[in-house]
DNA sequence: GACCTGCTGCGGTTTG
């Protein structure tokens, strides 16, 4: 059979299922049977599925027939393909269309799922006679590869497909799944690799971390869907432009224009960026509006599976109106769309943004729209921002990672875990993936040292020494450490948080300690949308029961920050520089915010796409200087303590500094000499990395990342299933290796990790630089405003926050907003 | 009573 006549099988069997397939379907085909790797570029709910796994089944029927075989008894043929996805929800739902496709085909083939929810029975029959088509995951991969004779497991893989690799390849995920190819890729030498993404900046990167740099040998292909997906947006506006908040995140002021958008949509989903928001939200949209009772529920990520579960069967079931969520709820699962979307605050990126919309008119080719909720006025720019970024296609890069070797020693511990490695078939493997192509022959063995003897500074300890080298083979032979090393394989590294139960023992979601430990037992909290009455705290589970009694708290979580993304900044940028212009604009919301734009033209300037505006003034509070790049948080974060830094070079000089996405200040009770700074380029890009590690203390922000880089390269054990370790003692074990290294070992490669994911991550040391160099070409403009302007306030409202409490600060807010009458 | 910044994902006690 050549290829085209088995895409006419495909074509056929779509036909009789009255789908048609789509032209990127075909060519995904094609290329898949004529022997490329490769990367299919389509949205989800596109049938992208499809795309790869007919041309896998195809293969397979082609072979059959070349091989003059019969219909054979059932199964038999060995793993022949594996699916990976980064959500077992995914996987359960992949594993359904494959189903369907093979009983379609009349092929006799076994689709089997492995994800921690395997039963162990099932594992082991699995072992024994893998299925032919595999769903797995990729910390489910890794368990594989380190089961013995993991080789002939898999000798009859032909193929194995990542999906959704936009998710995966940002993270240390993603560099688990390019060492997990780089040895499939040996083990069977006629494997296809191939992956599927959502749209990104940097899809030839994504390729390139998927393949390898055996791409530059293989055949490669990058098939684009041609379907388009047509977004609106639409803010949400308050009558008149004074009704919106200068500052705040919450956005509730609001919810009147927010109540009657759900109750004209048969289905909403309004996803907040936090899951305290969502809780808080979902409250008052139930004070405000009563009847959503029953039919609204809400979902984000530390309510019980269980319950999350229930939410989004009952979303498919059409049995509710509305859902408030957080990015829980945007993540692959397809379930039935709703009808309307509505994003309260700024989603801080272009790709976020979307994938959201995308969740109302599923179907291609309809219209996906989106409401806009803003927290404060000049959020607002950033809708207009957002609808032109959408027009132009203008999408996040993923940054893959790259040495992290945390994941590596994991990995050499995973292979000698199972039936040991050789180090001269391994090296070469290792270097010809994205991630590690610039290990140096110094750091490979530094590595394979520290596996067999913890390295220089642990070499006393027998602990650490937990792979031996017999015959050339570097293996792991104890069977405590093979154990433990099982049990830790991943590297996603959770909060340790507790459990909270009804006293009956039906279990709720998890909370983390330092909100409950503010509470006593009676007090009332809201959680996961009930009033909830804490009974007692036993062995790290908080018991609870239902009361009517109405609460006084809300919980927060630690979660990671999400800085406006560098997209976002370049066409926020661009949103501010149209607003200087003459005359009506094109987006609604800076025609809305333009008498507040007024006032800060007034009181200060408004910068063009040339100009770097400084405001400089003194208050009660002391000396201010404020500054705004739009880069976002973390980069205002490194750029002000660099500059405290360099001014501190200037005249003896001390700061507290602010700073939110758009911003920050630096805060002095002394005269701050701004103009004599800008004279010395106290903005030169110059020995930048010199200079922020003076500003820093780099010292302590790596010691904190350190603790999941010890977890993740196995220096610390997390402890067993149901009993872990408590995370203040994982922090300070962490600690403790962290000081170790630094004092004796300072060319770890652990501990330089740290080091580089504090720049990488943390500080966006590249992105600032940039934006350095862009303000070097600005003009500056320094203004000395005599009143608050609305660019500066919101970023003074987060930093007195951080130091009054609730009630002092509103006075302070409502004092600040009586000086803005002009 | 108003005020709230900080997301998501997986895995798991057993072996010749």
């Amino acid at each position: 059979m050549t290829n085209a006549e088995l895409t006419d099988i495909a074509k056929r069997w779509f036909a009789s299922k009255s789908w048609t397939p789509f032209t990127f379907q075909q060519e995904a085909w094609e290329a898949y049977l004529s022997g490329y790797h490769g990367l299919v570029n389509a949205p989800t709910g596109s049938g992208k599925t499809y795309s790869l796994v007919m041309p896998i089944l195809l293969e397979f029927l082609n072979e059959q027939a070349a091989s003059g075989a019969t219909k054979k008894s059932r199964a038999g043929h060995g793993l022949r393909a594996i699916w990976i996805t980064p959500i077992k929800a995914l996987a359960r739902e992949i594993s359904n269309s494959a189903q369907k496709a093979v009983d379609g085909l009349g092929i006799d083939w076994h689709v089997k799922l492995r994800t921690g929810d395997t039963s162990s029975a099932e594992r082991e029959k699995m072992k024994k006679s893998p299925p032919e088509f595999l769903i797995t995951t990729p910390e489910s991969l890794q368990l594989m590869l380190a089961q013995k004779g993991y080789a002939k497991f898999f000798e009859n893989l032909r193929a194995v497909v990542c999906d959704e690799w936009h998710e995966l390849m940002g993270s240390k995920r993603g560099v688990q799944m390019e060492l997990a190819l780089s040895r499939l890729k040996t083990v069977c030498p006629q494997l296809k690799v191939w992956g599927i993404s959502a749209t990104i900046g940097n899809m030839d990167e994504a390729l390139q971390a998927l393949l390898g740099s055996s791409h530059v040998r293989g055949k490669y292909k990058v098939i684009k869907s041609d379907i388009k997906k047509a977004i609106e947006v639409e803010s949400v506006l308050p009558d008149t432009v004074e009704k919106l908040p200068w500052a705040g995140h919450l956005g509730t002021n609001l919810i009147d224009k927010v109540i009657p958008i759900i109750k004209n949509s048969k289905s909403t989903l309004i996803f907040t960026n936090t899951r305290s928001f969502a809780e808080i939200w979902y409250q008052r949209l139930l004070d405000k509006a009563p009847e959503l009772a029953g039919i609204m529920a809400m979902h984000h990520g530390s309510i019980s599976r269980e319950l999350r579960d229930w939410v989004e069967d009952a979303l498919h079931n059409e049995q509710l109106k509305a859902v408030v969520c957080t990015s829980s709820l945007d993540l692959g699962v397809d379930f039935r769309p709703v009808e309307t979307i509505i994003q309260i605050g700024s989603p801080k990126g272009v790709a976020r943004f979307m994938q959201r919309a995308g969740r109302s008119g599923h179907q291609p080719g309809a219209l996906s729209k989106i409401y806009f909720v803003p927290t404060h006025s000049l959020e607002l720019t950033e809708a207009a921002a957002l609808r032109e970024a959408i027009a132009i296609g203008l999408v996040e890069d993923r940054i893959p990672y790259i040495r992290s070797f945390d994941v590596l020693i994991q990995y050499l511990v995973t292979l000698a875990v199972s039936d040991g490695f050789r180090q001269d078939e391994i090296y070469p493997e290792i270097k010809g993936t994205f991630s590690y192509s610039s290990v140096t022959d110094a750091e490979w063995k530094w590595l394979l040292r520290f596996v067999t003897t913890g390295g220089a500074a642990l070499t006393a300890y027998d602990e650490y020494r937990k792979v031996e080298i017999e015959d050339g083979v570097y293996k792991v032979k104890n069977r405590m450490v093979a154990m433990r090393h099982r049990l830790s394989i991943g590297t996603i590294v959770s909060d340790s948080s507790l459990q909270v139960k009804y006293v009956s023992g039906k279990y709720i979601g998890t909370i983390e300690e330092w909100f409950i430990a503010r509470l006593s037992p009676g007090d009332v909290f809201w959680f996961a949308g009930r009033n909830l009455e804490l009974v007692r705290i036993k062995e790290m589970v908080v018991q609870v029961r239902n009361t009517k009694k109405k609460a006084k708290a809300v919980p927060s979580w630690q979660g990671g920050r999400m800085p406006l993304s560098s997209q976002m900044s370049v066409m926020l940028r661009k949103k501010l520089h149209d607003v200087t212009r003459k005359g009506e604009k094109e987006d609604v919301e800076l025609n809305f915010l333009q008498p507040l734009m007024d006032l800060q033209k007034r009181r200060s300037h408004l910068p063009t796409k040339n100009e770097f505006l400084i405001e400089y003034f003194k208050s009660r509070e002391g000396y201010h200087v404020v500054m705004y790049p739009f880069e976002g948080r973390a980069v205002h974060e490194g750029m002000g303590a660099l500059l405290a830094h360099r001014l501190a070079q200037i005249t003896p000089i001390t700061f507290s500094i602010a700073m939110n996405d758009y911003g920050f200040e630096l805060l002095s009770d002394q005269e701050i000499p701004i103009y004599e700074a800008i004279e010395t380029d106290v903005l030169s890009p110059d020995n930048l990395w010199r200079d922020i590690q003076a500003s820093i203390n780099s010292v302590e922000m790596a010691r904190r990342r350190f603790r999941d880089i010890a977890a993740i390269s196995g220096l610390v054990f997390k402890g067993y299933p149901g009993h872990q370790i408590k995370d203040r003692h994982l922090q300070s074990s962490s600690q403790l290796f962290f000081d170790v290294f630094n004092d004796y070992e300072s060319e770890n490669l652990l501990l330089l990790q740290a080091y580089e994911e504090v720049m990488d991550f943390q500080l966006e040391e590249a992105r600032m630089r940039k934006a350095l160099e862009r303000i070097n070409n600005q003009k500056i403009i320094i203004t000395e405003p005599t009143k608050p302007t609305p660019f500066a306030f919101p970023i003074m409202v987060d930093r007195m926050r951080e130091k009054l409490s609730s009630e002092k600060l509103e006075d302070r807010v409502k004092r600040m907003q009586l000086q803005f009458d002009d």
